[in-house]
DNA sequence: GTCTATAGCCAGATAGAC
DNA sequence: GTCTATCTGGCTATAGAC
C-alpha cells in the first residue's frame, strides 16, 4: 500500500504502472491483484487514504468552535504541516480531481468532511459584530485553500524558480505560514 | 491542433488517446503521426502552445514599468480573463509539472517569460518609500498566484461544492477579481 | 500466499494503396 | 496528403506450479 500511495502520488492514475509498484513494494505484480483485484480499485484506495489523511483533520479545524482568528492560524499550520509530511499529496489530489472527475469528485465529497455551515455562520456573526468585513464565505474558503495549497502544487518548478532545495523550501514555506495567517485576517479585519 | 489542446487538457499526457485526438479532429489517426510524428512530440507542442498563451502574457504585466498597485490590478484582472477563456490550462499546466517534471519545466522556464528581478526592486523601493510592509518577493508571487489561478485548479470539484453552474461560477470568479486585488494589497499595505 | 510464465488487449506507430 | 490495414510493444490481468 505505501508503495502505491508512492507512485500513484507521483504518476498519476494513467502514468502509474503497477510493474513499478510491484518492484517498489518488493513483490511480484500479480501480488497487487491478488489483494487489490483491479488498477483502478487500486487506485481508489490510494485516493481515499490520501483524501482522508488530510481533509477531515483541516474541515474539522474548519467546523469547530474555535474563535475566528485563531481558527485561521491553526488551520494554516496544521495543513501546512500535512502538506509538508505528504508533499506529493496536493498536486495528486488537484490532478485526479480536474482530470479523473467523476470517480474522485465522488470520493473526494465522501471522505473529505466537508462542512461549510459553521464557518458561514460565525463569518456572518463576526461580521454582524463589526469585528470583520462582510464577506462571502465561498471566497473566504478560496482565500484560505489557495494561499496554503498553491505551494505545494507544480512543487518543482517552485524549486527551479527560486533555486532551492526541498529542504530549503519547506523551511521557507513553515515560515510562511505567519504571512499567509496575516494576509486572511487582514483581508478582513475592520 | 485545437483537437489535441483539448483532449491534452482534459485528459493528460497519459489519459490522452492519440484516436481520441484524431477523432475530434475529423481525421485519421495516422494523419497525427503524418504531420507531429510522436505523441509525445505533439504533447509538448500543446505545453508550450498552452503556457505561450497565457504567461508571457502575465509575467509581462509583472515586468513592466506600472506603479504597483495598478499593477496588481491589471494582473488579477487580466490573468483571470485568461484563464476563463481558456479555464482547462490551469490544471494542466500544473498536472504536468508536478506528474511530469523534467520535460514540462523545462519547456515552463524557456517560454513562460519569467523575470522577478522588476518586481523585487519595485517591492524594494516602495518599502523604503514606507508606501508598502518589506515582504519577501517569493511571498508576494506565490499570494498573487495562488489567489488567483487557485479557483480554476479542481475546478469540477468547486462546481460541486458550490453547486454553480460554470457560467455562474465563471461570473463568481470575475466578481472574485476586486476582492484578489484588494487582499493583495491590504496585505502589503502600510 | 507467493512466485513465473503467459494470455489478451489496447494504443502508438508504420506500410502501402490511392 | 489522406486513408485503411497491420505491426509491435507494453501493460493489465490471469493461470498454474509450488
Amino acid at each position: 500500500m505505501d508503495a502505491a500511495i508512492a507512485v500513484f502520488h507521483r504518476r498519476g492514475v494513467h502514468g502509474a504502472r503497477m510493474q513499478e509498484i510491484a518492484d517498489e513494494a518488493g513483490i511480484a505484480k500479480s501480488m497487487l491483484h491478488y489483494y487489490f483485484d483491479t488498477k483502478e480499485n487500486l487506485f481508489e484506495k490510494v485516493f481515499t487514504h490520501t483524501v482522508t489523511q488530510i481533509f477531515p483533520i483541516v474541515n474539522g479545524i474548519l467546523a469547530s468552535e474555535l474563535p475566528l482568528f485563531e481558527k485561521i492560524e491553526r488551520f494554516v499550520d496544521r495543513y501546512t504541516e500535512l502538506l509538508i509530511e505528504h508533499h506529493y499529496s496536493a498536486a495528486f489530489v488537484m490532478a485526479e480531481l480536474s482530470y479523473n472527475t467523476e470517480t474522485a469528485i465522488d470520493l473526494m465529497v465522501t471522505n473529505s468532511g466537508w462542512n461549510p455551515v459553521v464557518i458561514k455562520n460565525q463569518l456572518e456573526a463576526e461580521a454582524r459584530a463589526g469585528r470583520i468585513l462582510t464577506i462571502d464565505p465561498r471566497n473566504f474558503m478560496l482565500n484560505l485553500f489557495a494561499l496554503t495549497v498553491y505551494p505545494f502544487i507544480g512543487l518543482p518548478m517552485h524549486l527551479k524558480r527560486f533555486k532551492m532545495s526541498q529542504a530549503e523550501y519547506f523551511q521557507f514555506v513553515r515560515e510562511r505560514k505567519e504571512l499567509v495567517t496575516q494576509s486572511v485576517i487582514r483581508t478582513i479585519k475592520t
